[in-house]
DNA sequence: TGTAAATATGCACATATGAGCATATACTGG
DNA sequence: CCAGTATATGCTCATATGTGCATATTTACA
């Protein structure tokens, strides 16, 4: 059970992966639809897409040749977001520490 | 920033760690006794440790030659909360696809 | 059926990561 | 200063992971 949760934080361990949900934030993304926006190769993509869909945190639904990926869940927005307030207090905190010991 | 993020993710990847945070859930606990309870060898544990430390998940405070470590932001029980019941629930509905599709 | 477009996958490579062992460092008490 | 305890770190190894390239697969349509 604790392996299929650290599987998910690891889907959102990469950088790439991260802009990726952030680009699907607005609404549902073709596979060339988020190479463009990312600027990335195709395959490399493709692979992120397919570990995000693996983790459970995107959708995805065929039309014709082209395959919609989604947030399959907005709990992961927020769950972004919780770290990202987080991450930035505790940069600051680190950044006032450093000031401080130069005294 | 987004790196930042990412790397906070990475650190909760790992089943090991996990398990650590759970131990610190009731309060602070040494090294030792967290290599005791997690049953780990001490060079790895204070490894990951250090891993938590340093993306600023724990907090530690020195006691003669014992090194406290505890949760430095409960936020982080909340975030392993959330993704917890999220793959709970994907993983009844993913065996409610293999179920179905036997039929 | 054949071609083109969209997506996925096999392969090779470089790098990152975790584990275990030995050992170094930091602190305490004598 | 020395010995002992607690913790951290260097090293090596095996494995995992991300990337780019070529290519396979799927679907639509003439």
């Amino acid at each position: 059970m604790i392996g299929a949760v650290a599987h998910r934080f690891r889907a959102l361990s990469e950088p790439v992966r991260l802009r990726i949900l952030q680009a699907l934030e607005p609404g549902e993304l073709t596979v060339s639809q988020v190479v463009e926006v990312l600027h990335g190769n195709q395959p490399n993509i493709s692979r992120h897409l397919a570990a995000l869909y693996d983790a459970g945190l995107l959708k995805r639904r065929r039309e014709g040749t082209n395959i919609f990926y989604a947030i399959a869940d907005p709990m992961v927005l927020k769950l972004c977001d919780l770290v990202c307030s987080s991450a930035r207090a505790h940069a600051r905190q680190k950044f006032h520490a450093i000031a401080g010991e130069s005294r």
